[in-house]
Parts: structure tokens; sequence; C-alpha cells
DNA sequence: AAGCTTTTCAACCGCCACAGT
DNA sequence: CACTGTGGCGGTTGAAAAGCT
């Protein structure tokens, strides 16, 4: 945390060919009230406008940051739920420092949020829980708690380390190449055609994971998966019985390896290619995106079939736990 | 209570992609 | 094609808070 006073440091920035001073450092509540009265009243555009027409001595990048990872209503404070936390532990296995598109997949948490709470509590605990595999006890914070409800009971961080390890084979965070996860793992993560390089190397993006999260998925609107920032991201909705992890997309449209959405063809080769589908069809309800931020999402976190999810998870070859 | 250490997390930085000119 | 502006992202910083001795 930063004193807004003392590290608030005038910077010049050219805007319109006049030097600006631009504020730095901490925002005050007047600043936070200018900022959430503007975007109130006119909504999002411009940031460089925003923070000129809103009255703040701030650049536009600044408030954007401030109001994406603070001031957003849609934004869910406090602790991260036990649920949560593995998720973000699968999703990471799956997706790596890909901390937007973790986000995205987490109602109401941030990008910084989770890149915060991975480094500072997540990569801790697995890293202490990696100096003893053998042992049973939760990655969870409420280690103490034994409750049959916790969804790991069971498995307690082996599940999780097993989980882990497999992501490991691509878990370098600036990697994004994953052709081996798709080949040691073939049967949970279907590979997908990476349809601009037009080779037979498949990134992060093309594996998606095709765990069955049970009957209820507990969705009820998994179309319009915002982006946390702006990109339109469909989740695959697996109606029924099965289910892909919600929002996990493939390339499709540019070269980047990042933030491309699955269209409608990539959802039917799943479809189409689902070896661990036995009832069911998964196809692309809703390709909704508004705006930079979940907005008007259903998703619900504790609606999802955790123990489904984790059951397959643990029937993923077993490794050694390492980590760098 | 005081001092030191560790943890947390808001905010910044630099880079990249993309669109417009 | 080059340049510029903007938005988005991941890595990093550093002060406050929390924990420990």
């Amino acid at each position: 945390m930063r004193k807004p006073e003392h590290n608030v440091v005038m910077v010049k920035e050219k805007v319109s060919n006049v030097k600006a001073k631009l504020r730095k450092g901490l925002w005050s509540p007047e600043e936070d009230e200018k900022l959430m009265n503007y975007m109130v009243t006119n909504g999002q555009g411009c940031w460089s406008d925003i923070a000129r027409n809103a009255g703040l001595q701030r650049c536009g990048k600044s408030c954007r940051l401030r109001w994406i990872n603070y001031l957003r209503p849609d934004l869910k404070r406090g602790a991260f739920s036990p649920q949560e936390e593995h998720l973000i532990i699968h999703l990471h296995s799956i997706l790596g420092n890909r901390w937007s598109q973790i986000a995205a997949r987490l109602p109401g948490r941030t990008d910084n949020e989770i890149k915060n709470f991975w480094n500072s509590t997540i990569k801790k605990r697995l890293k202490n829980a990696g100096t003893t595999t053998t042992t049973t006890a939760s990655l969870s914070p409420n280690n103490s708690d034994s409750s049959d409800h916790h969804p790991l009971k069971a498995g307690g961080a082996t599940v999780f380390m097993q989980e882990y390890e497999v992501a490991g084979v691509c878990m370098d965070s600036s990697s994004s190449s994953c052709s081996s996860l798709a080949t040691q793992f073939g049967n949970p993560f279907i590979p997908l055609m990476d349809h601009h390089q037009h080779n037979n190397i498949f990134n992060v993006n093309s594996v998606v994971p095709m765990f069955n999260l049970g009957h209820e998925v507990g969705v009820e609107t998994l179309g319009g998966a915002l982006g946390d920032y702006g990109a339109m991201e469909p989740y695959v909705l697996g109606l029924e019985n099965d289910l892909s992890v919600p929002g996990l997309e493939v390339n499709n449209n540019t070269t980047s390896n990042y933030d491309k959405n699955i269209s409608v063809n990539d959802a039917h080769y799943l479809s189409n290619n689902n070896n661990n589908n036995d009832h069911g069809s998964i196809k692309v309800e809703e390709l909704v995106g508004v705006g930079n931020h979940w907005q008007g999402e259903t998703f619900k976190m504790g609606e999802l079939d955790w123990e489904g999810l984790l059951a397959n998870v643990s029937s993923l070859p077993y490794l050694d736990f390492h980590l760098q």
C-alpha cells in the first residue's frame, strides 16, 4: 500500500501538446469518487478521455487499473473461497500465468488479485506441500476444517499435486507451447486445431480438459463470459452431464496465442471429438460479451460439482511434484 | 511494548498488439 | 510502411499490516 501523499509524484505527460501534471501513487477517496461518478454517469470509453473529463490528474491507464481492480461494482471482495482457490490452481495448471484468462473464469475477481493470491499464498502452500507429498494435508487455508464438504477432504494435497504436476509440463509462465501436455495426457485433454499456425503444435489454448463436472453444472448462464478486460470470451457449454472447464478457449482468429475465442466450429469439433462424453454434446450456448467486465454474470462458484471435477483430476497420472 | 521480519496487495512499469492516420 | 495513441497484460515494487521474538 502506498501512501497517497508522499508517494504522489508529479509526472509530465504530453497531452494534446500540453504538458499536464499527472498524479501517481495511491488513489485518494476523492479521486475514487470522481472516477466512480464519471463511470456511473457516462460509462466506459477512452480512458484518456475519462481521466480528463472526470477531472482527474491521472493517466488513462491508471484510471483503467483503478476501475478494474478496485472500483468496479461487480467485484467480489474478501478472501478466496476454497472452491475459488481450487479452481485457480486447476486453471493455472492449464493456463499458466495467464492471470487475465484465469480471472475471466472467476467472477468478481481480478487478474491482479489472483496473481497476488497465487504469488503470496498458493505458490507457497504448494511448495510446502511439495515437501510432504505423501501427506494428505489440505492446500486450503482451512486445514483444520475437517468438514465433509471440503472438496479436497478425501485426497487432500495429493489430488492437486497430481494435477499440478500435469500442469508442470507447461508450467513455465511465459511459455505458450504445451505440446507435450496434449500428447501425454490425451485422454482428459482434447487437442484442438490451431487454425492459424497450420501446424500440429498445440499451444496451451488448444488443450481443453474435458473433466466431467457432474450432473448439475450449476451455471445458469454460461454464455457470455466476459473477458476480464474486454474480449468476448464465450464459454463452452456443457449441458446435462458433461462440461469442459468454463471458457477455456482456443485460437481461432489471430496469430496471438492468447485471448482467442472458441468458435462455433471449434465447439462442434469438441462435440464430435469428446472421448469422455457419453451422454451429450457440448455446444456454445451464447456468445454474449459486454464491455470490460462481468455483467449480468450468473455463474456461481459454489454450484460447480467440485467433487466430480476433482475425481477426474485425481485420475490423472501421478507424477512427483516439483516446484522450481 | 518495542523492534524486527514476513506477508499482503495496490499500483507502477515495460512490453506488446492493434487501430487509425 | 512508419508513426502514434490506446488498451491489455504479466512482472515487479514497496509501504502498510500482520506476525513473531
